[in-house]
DNA sequence: TATAGTAGTTACCTGCAGGTAAGTAGTTAC
DNA sequence: GTAACTACTTACCTGCAGGTAACTACTATA
C-alpha cells in the first residue's frame, strides 16, 4: 500500500468514528438547537416540530452517553430539567456550521435552481 | 417568535437539507474515497472494504442523482468505469475536513482516554 | 475449457430506526 | 375535581437501510 492509499485508509476510519454519533435524523438537530443556548426538554420538542417524544428522549440519553450533552435537573415547581452542551460539545460547533454553509451551497445548486 | 428563534428555525431546516444527502452509513466514506482522485468501481470496494457491491452500486447512483458525483464509462477492453467528484462534491471538501478533524478530538476524548 | 478480472444486478431476508398512541407522576390553577 | 403544565415512559408497529448470496455478461489469458 502506499501513502496516499494508506491516508485514505486512515481517513476512512476517523470518518465512521464520527458518524457513528452524528448518524441519524435527530442528533444533528438536537446539538444545533442547543447551540443556542440551554433548553428543556418542552422547548427543544418545540424547536423541532416533528420529533416525538420518544426520539427526543431517546437521542438525548445516546448524546448524554457520548458526553455530547449534560443534563441537568432543577427542584423547581413543576420540575424542570435543562440540557446543555459539553465542551465537546461546543467543539462541534465548526463542524455543524460547515454541514449548514454547505446544505446552502446545496439547495442553492440543486433544490433552489 | 423572537429573532434568535427564527435563527434557530432556519438553520433547523437547512440542517434537514444537508442530512438528508449525507445521511447513510456509506455516502461520505465514498465521497471521502474520491477526494484522494476519481476511483473504478472495483477500487472503492477495495477502499471501502466491507461494503457490499450492491450498496456501492445503489449509493453511487443517489450520489449521482444528487450532483455530487459523475460516472463515466471507458470503452476500454474490459470496460471500465470511472467515478468522479463534481465541482459540488469537491465542494465538501471544508464539511468533510471538518468532521473528520471532529472525529479526531471525539476519538481523543472519548475512545482512546 | 476454465479461471480471473472488469462492473455490476437480482432476489431474498433481518433488524432496527423511527413513528403512534396512550399512560405515568407530580404540581398548580380554576 | 378536573384541566393543564412539567417531563417523560411504555407498548406496539412498520418500513426501509443495509446485509448475503448467487447470478449476469463480456474479455483475456493459461
Amino acid at each position: 500500500m502506499n501513502q496516499k492509499e494508506s491516508v485514505c485508509q486512515h481517513k476512512l476510519l476517523i470518518s465512521r468514528d464520527a458518524l457513528e454519533v452524528i448518524q441519524g435524523k435527530w442528533r444533528l438537530p438536537i446539538v444545533l438547537a442547543l447551540t443556542f443556548g440551554d433548553k428543556r426538554f418542552g422547548e427543544i420538542q418545540r424547536d423541532i416540530v416533528d420529533i416525538s417524544p420518544k426520539m427526543l428522549s431517546q437521542e438525548l440519553k445516546a448524546l448524554e452517553e457520548n458526553k455530547i450533552i449534560t443534563r441537568t435537573l432543577y427542584d423547581s415547581m413543576p420540575v424542570t430539567v435543562e440540557y446543555s452542551l459539553t465542551p465537546l460539545g461546543r467543539s462541534m460547533r465548526k463542524m455543524l456550521d460547515e454541514i449548514l454553509s454547505w446544505g446552502i451551497h446545496f439547495r442553492k445548486e440543486i433544490v433552489g435552481k
